[in-house]
DNA sequence: CCACATACTGATACCTAGTCTCAGTTTGGA
DNA sequence: TCCAAACTGAGACTAGGTATCAGTATGTGG
C-alpha cells in the first residue's frame, strides 16, 4: 500500500496529516481515474458522512498544492480531480472506453513545445494539455471487431 | 466589418438570426480575447439589458455548436468563450500579459500527437491544448529590459 | 405578402461547483 | 504535556450553467 508513500508527499509539502485527508486521497487512490466533484463527494461522504464538503474541496486544495492531486478537464468541462502516480508536471491520456489514465510526461511534449516556441515567437510558461482517446487494450479490442 | 460573415457562419449551421445572436457574436467579436461568462453577461447587459442569462448561455451553445465560438479553460480553472476566426478543430496560444491570442492550427500539432500514439499504443480522438506564456511583442518588451 | 410550424426568447426556479467565515477541535513540535 | 498554528464542520453565499414554460420572432411555402 503506498499510503506511507503518500504521507510522506504531504509532509513533505509541509502540510499536517488528518485522517480527513488520508481517507480523501484514499479514495481517489483506490478509484485510479479522475473523478468529478461530486463523485468525489459521495465517495468520501459513504466512508464517513461526517466530512463536510468544505472539508473536501480544501484538502482537494492541498493535494494540488502538494502536487498530489491534479485537477483535469474531463469531457464536456467537467472538473476532475486526479491522484497523480508521477510528481512534477506532467499531462494525461484519458481513455473514453474504460477510463485508464496514462501518463505524458513533461520530457515528451517539451519538443513540441519548443517548436511551437520557434514557429510563433511565443515564449510558453505553462501548458496543460487533454487528450482522449483509446487506450492500448480498448484500442485493440475495437479494431478486433465483435 | 465581418457580421455578415458571422451571419453567414450561423446560417451554415442551420440556425435562426436573431438580434440577440448578433449582439453576444459581435460583443465576442470586439472583445477578440476569450470572454469569461461574467464579463460577457455585463457586456451584454450592458448593450441591451432586456437579454436574459439563458439566452446567453443558449446562444453560447449554439455558437459552440456552429463552430464560431470555443469554450476555453483560461488560467485558474476559469470558463471563458473565444469567438474564433479561423474554422475547424485548431487550439490557441494565450498571452499572459496583453491577453492575446494565436490560433495553432490542428495541423501543427497532427505530429506531435502522432509522435504520442505511436510511443503510447493510444488512439487519439479529441485533444485540447492550453498553452500560456508571453506573445511575441510581449516577449520582446520583456526581455528588452526597460 | 400572409400564414404557420418551428425555433428562439425571457423569467424564473433550480442545480452543481466552489468559496468564505467562524467557532471549535486536532496536530505535532518544544 | 502545552500551545500556537493548522485544520475541521456547518452553513451561508457566489458563480456558472441548465430546465421549464408560456409567449414571441423567424423564415419558408404558398
Amino acid at each position: 500500500m503506498s499510503s506511507d508513500t503518500l504521507r510522506g508527499r504531504i509532509l513533505a509539502a509541509g502540510q499536517r496529516i488528518t485522517p480527513q485527508r488520508d481517507l480523501i486521497a484514499g479514495v481517489l487512490e483506490r478509484a485510479g481515474r479522475p473523478l468529478a466533484a461530486q463523485e468525489l463527494c459521495d465517495a468520501v461522504g459513504q466512508e464517513d458522512p461526517g466530512i463536510g464538503r468544505a472539508t473536501v474541496f480544501r484538502t482537494l486544495q492541498s493535494l494540488q498544492e502538494a502536487g498530489i492531486v491534479q485537477n483535469v478537464t474531463l469531457l464536456g468541462n467537467q472538473a476532475g480531480y486526479l491522484l497523480c502516480a508521477s510528481a512534477g508536471h506532467h499531462h494525461h491520456l484519458v481513455c473514453r472506453h474504460c477510463g485508464a489514465i496514462e501518463d505524458l510526461p513533461e520530457a515528451e511534449v517539451a519538443p513540441f513545445l519548443s517548436g511551437v516556441e520557434a514557429a510563433h515567437g511565443f515564449g510558453v510558461d505553462h501548458a496543460t494539455f487533454n487528450i482522449y482517446g483509446a487506450c492500448r487494450a480498448c484500442a485493440g479490442e475495437e479494431h478486433a471487431g465483435r
